[in-house]
DNA sequence: CAGTGGTCATGAATCGTTTCAAGGACGAAA
DNA sequence: TTTCGTCCTTGAAACGATTCATGACCACTG
């Protein structure tokens, strides 16, 4: 068998399929995309030398000469986090049937580290890519445009007018939460957040806010608001103990935590200082993790459609790519749910 | 600027690049591949001449001449589960530093769905694929390496010889939670297990059995197994019920959950019928999930070394494409750790 | 029987890169 | 001045598929 210097014995190309077929290169790639262009039995005996050598196409040919390529690349800024492992899911459920794969990197938030990503995706020719933008890296992936790479951002709710996004409505989900509490009759209510510098804590603070205005009070009377340095189960512990610190009379009834991960902190705070949930302090969290369920105080909590986002991002995406001429961006704000659980609605 | 039909402007080739310049091709190719043979001159006009272009090379072309390219695929179950997301980002993590990128896509079990891919990934010419198998998909992932594609198996213990794998020891996983029961003094312990068509439930009742085999312990005096449908909270929570329905003196005092989330459920039915943990039922949990540690009782759990997993996995692969003729293959097989907490050892 | 139309098969050109034998330029040595 | 040798650069041939103008062949029709 032929080699190629390494020794490994080279794959057949549609050269020999065709040697062996006894046909020209032509026709077996006619029989490989249009097939009812072929006679029957020539098909047939071009079909059967293709199993006979274990013929696969080689998809750089393929695209050298074609110029398109079904891959599309993503970059998140953490595949192990939950968040974008569901969202990978999604998009990945949306290129399947379309036969697309899918390179996936995660950019840990560095742009340098996004910036090589995008020019290995683009050096590949992918069709489009999918991104998280990190800080500042805005201008380079709307840069890949003008070369022809369809680009959707997920999860940014992008000031850029004409670049197609994906993304949750984080100050709804918040206003959600609390005016889930409101009604509840809480009118004392502790909301665990994490630094400014991080979005989402920022835009939770304003569906927070906006609620408590919404239903007539005044912030300042309803609100304690504590800040936490990472949103962890030890911040959120620490954090809730400081809470409990005030006098059971003056302190919040309820507590709305910025993600499940602090929440989790505060519940164990709480059962630590035989505090009842729901009927002493109600808990809200944010995310919705897998396990929010499962917990001895299952956990109320915003949920964020994470599978339909990376779904919608990979349509959109594919959207782009087949349409002709001019291609209309959209800007896709997806709306969160609140599930309520035991441990605001506990009976 | 030139068009490729569809409208979008074509990107620059080297020979535009070679044009600009004032070289030939074969230079520009150089300069890019063997910058130490070009004289510097030279290189700055073309360096100069592919800023100006905003050249990017052409990956299918290259690989086209070229054979081979830096492109992993990997086929993992299912991305959502939290256990291959962790393999995957190290896998990740490996390939990283030597730019080689990752193609990834859930099986979800499906043979078919897993054939798709791999014919997938071998028409793109990965240089190896990181998979773990379906039943029964093994002969085929075994029949890509006579066609120069390398293959390691991905959390899976194969029995055949020739091809390298890396897998997690769950009978000694289990071994170790039973053998932390054992020396707390428990002499009446449950096992909450799963179905035997899942690989992990029967190595892990393996483990069970063999450490109260080697403690001088007979299985029969010692161990109760409940087995339950499936491996989440509510099953755990039903099981363990279950065990409760015994009469307290003579009910088992320590309890073994094969994951995690069935050791969740079981945690709830303890804290609703007050049986304080770890006093009167110690509980053990196997993956170490994120939030076990979060939990209002730490959860004591078996910790594997997923990162590692898939770094080591993809460091195989790469060892094995660089090595020159007869590649060695190993078979590598991950020590689990426990990882004690309350739950078992609470203050 | 010539003419027409339609169906299939052909083979050369092409995509953008890498590679390599061959050639050019230039300086040093004779 | 001639002759080497060294160091860069060149240009054409590959890689394996797709595409398309061309032509062979056959069946009808008039």
């Amino acid at each position: 068998m032929a080699t190629r210097g390494n020794g490994r014995p080279r794959r057949p190309s549609i050269t020999d399929v065709a040697r062996r077929a006894g046909v020209s290169v032509g026709t077996v790639s006619n029989v490989l995309n249009r097939p009812e262009q072929v006679t029957p039995a020539t098909r047939e005996r071009v079909q059967a030398a293709i199993e006979e050598l274990n013929f696969v196409r080689n998809a750089s040919a393929r695209q050298l000469r074609a110029g398109t390529i079904r891959t599309v690349g993503a970059i998140v800024l953490d595949i192990a986090n939950p968040f974008f492992t569901e969202v990978a899911r999604g998009i990945e459920d949306r290129l399947a049937p379309d036969e697309y794969t899918l390179m996936l990197s995660s950019s840990d938030e560095d742009p340098e580290r996004e910036a090589r990503y995008l020019r290995l995706y683009e050096e590949h020719g992918v069709q489009g890519v999918l991104v998280t933008p990190s800080q500042g890296s805005l201008e380079a992936i709307l840069a890949l445009r003008e070369r022809g790479i369809g680009v959707v951002l997920l999860d940014a709710t992008s000031d850029v007018e004409d670049v197609s996004s994906v993304g949750v409505d984080d100050v709804r989900g918040a206003a959600l939460a609390v005016e889930h509490l409101l009604e509840l009759g809480h009118e004392r209510i502790a909301f665990i957040n994490g630094p400014d510098s991080i979005r989402q804590c920022v835009d939770r603070r304003a569906g927070v806010v906006s609620a408590l205005l919404a239903a007539g009070r005044d912030p300042a009377d309803v609100l304690t608001e504590v800040t936490v340095g990472s949103l962890n189960a030890d911040a959120g512990e620490k954090a809730m103990n400081e809470l409990l610190g005030v006098d059971a009379a003056r302190r919040p009834t309820a507590t709305f935590c910025v993600n499940d991960f602090t929440a989790l902190g505060a519940l164990r705070a709480l059962r630590w200082a035989d505090v009842r949930v729901p009927d002493e302090m109600a808990l809200v969290g944010y995310d919705d993790v897998v396990i929010a369920p499962m917990l001895t105080v299952p956990l109320t909590s915003v949920h964020q459609p994470t599978h339909t986002l990376g779904w919608t991002a990979a349509d959109l995406l594919l959207r782009e790519a087949s349409a002709e001429g001019a291609v209309e961006h959209q800007r896709v704000l997806f709306q969160p749910e609140l599930v309520v659980r035991t441990s605001t609605a506990g009976g």
